[in-house]
DNA sequence: GTAATTTGTCGCAAAATGTAACAATACCGG
DNA sequence: CCGGTATTGTTACATTTTGCGACAAATTAC
């Protein structure tokens, strides 16, 4: 049995809720909302939440602090809204907890594109890759990497080979484009939680990706370091 | 094949519709003109329109109401004119759905302006990236910062390379150009509200950056300092 | 005017990162 | 199973980035 997913749009304005629960409705999500803290809290534990669409600006307890317990009790998947652009490296990752985050005023089939790609991300994270939806490949910069093989098209023809290692850092950064990862993530993600390897691996698989994609290797732009956080790929991706 | 976007005026007042009519075309755009609700739903209709512009006070039909539902039905992007300066902040954003607002009266220039950064938003939040900054980056003096590439590029073609750091506390400062950042907030926004570092850190890295985009490094203009409530960006910036 | 406070910036040390070189390991075809 | 190859982890060292103390300069208070 498959039900579509359920939102849970927390808000302390009525209008966006309304209106942001509307829309949702109309793509096919089910739909609760929460003006408060309190009323997202009750929403959580009488319904199964797939996601929660978080504005973190509200009176009472705010929403970056909902956000951070949200997370710590392994809740569900967070979309933050918030006012400003920029300072928003802090809020995606661990340090929040939030899995992506929107800056307001925003398009709504902004906001469609978001939660598909982060239930997409936490579905294919909790199973074992189980339901069909998947992803043909990527692409970015000059470059196209295929899910299947192991090998980067470049746009002039050129073919550049990759191994399994770099193949899963890379499509890790792939998947979160334009948000940071820290080592550990990164360890997480290509090794498990178990192996406990030395973090520096990652810099090396990192050293050795930028060997392979950028363009200048003492000035990479497509893998970015973020000091004291972590990497960055920064690049317009389209999913294919 | 690339045409002129097609701006729709609306407004009860002849001589505002003709006379932004007017300027508009001069400015390359293609103009309708609608005089109230009945006859802006028609024009949406029977063209395709890139953007609204919208009186906010109209007999018959709210200039709101119309904005809601436009913004409903998923429509092009909204300017609301407004009398009265004030209560604005609402207005913008999701609950009534437009992308920006004026009051009147305005220059039209202003009007421009603002139409275009309106019509490049959504060019680029139109197309199916799945993440993705809202902003490109920030022209100023005589700099331009990608949120990409971490790289600043001055007009004369040079390029000056910024640590990360830097970065951060740059584009804060874009953020929130010619306004005063105290140290404490940089702080925050570059490092988190956890780590209280020295607040001195921030003078430093001011240091440092102002020996990279000043011109004179003893007479800094870009940056100014602020005695004893921290430091402004003060230039003419512009978002891309 | 002087004293107290705040800010600018240099120099240095600590921390983080980049990467080359090498060792360990996995992989693969016989 | 074995030798060869590709991949990955580890170490070591160079480099970059950052924080902080120190002191001079600037600003304000008095």
């Amino acid at each position: 049995m498959k039900t579509e997913p359920h939102i849970l749009v927390v808000d302390d304005h009525r209008d966006i809720r309304d209106l942001v629960t509307r829309y949702l409705k109309r793509h096919g999500f089910r739909v609760s909302s929460a003006a408060d803290g309190t009323q997202m809290k009750q929403s959580l534990r009488t319904a199964v939440i797939d996601l929660i669409v978080l504005d973190i600006m509200m009176p009472g307890e705010d929403g970056l602090t909902l956000c951070r317990n949200n997370h710590q009790d392994d809740g569900p998947p967070v979309i933050l809204l918030t006012a400003m652009a920029g300072e928003t490296d802090r809020i995606v990752g661990l340090e929040v907890g939030a899995d992506d985050y929107l800056v307001k005023p925003f398009n709504p089939r902004e906001l469609l594109a978001r939660i598909r790609a982060v239930l997409r991300r936490s579905a294919s994270s909790s199973e074992a890759n189980s339901s069909g939806e998947h992803i043909k490949g990527w692409q970015f910069d000059q470059w196209e990497l295929l899910t299947n093989g192991r090998i980067l098209k470049n746009v002039d023809g050129t073919k550049q080979s990759i191994s399994s290692g770099e193949f899963k850092i890379l499509s890790a950064l792939l998947e979160r484009a334009n948000m940071v990862l820290s080592r550990d993530q990164l360890l997480d993600i290509c090794h498990g939680r178990d192996a406990r390897a030395f973090e520096r691996a990652i810099d090396n698989q990192i050293s050795r990706l930028r060997g392979k994609i950028e363009h200048d290797r003492n000035n990479p732009l497509l893998i970015q370091t973020v000091w004291g956080d972590g990497y960055k790929l920064c690049a317009e991706v389209e999913m294919l």
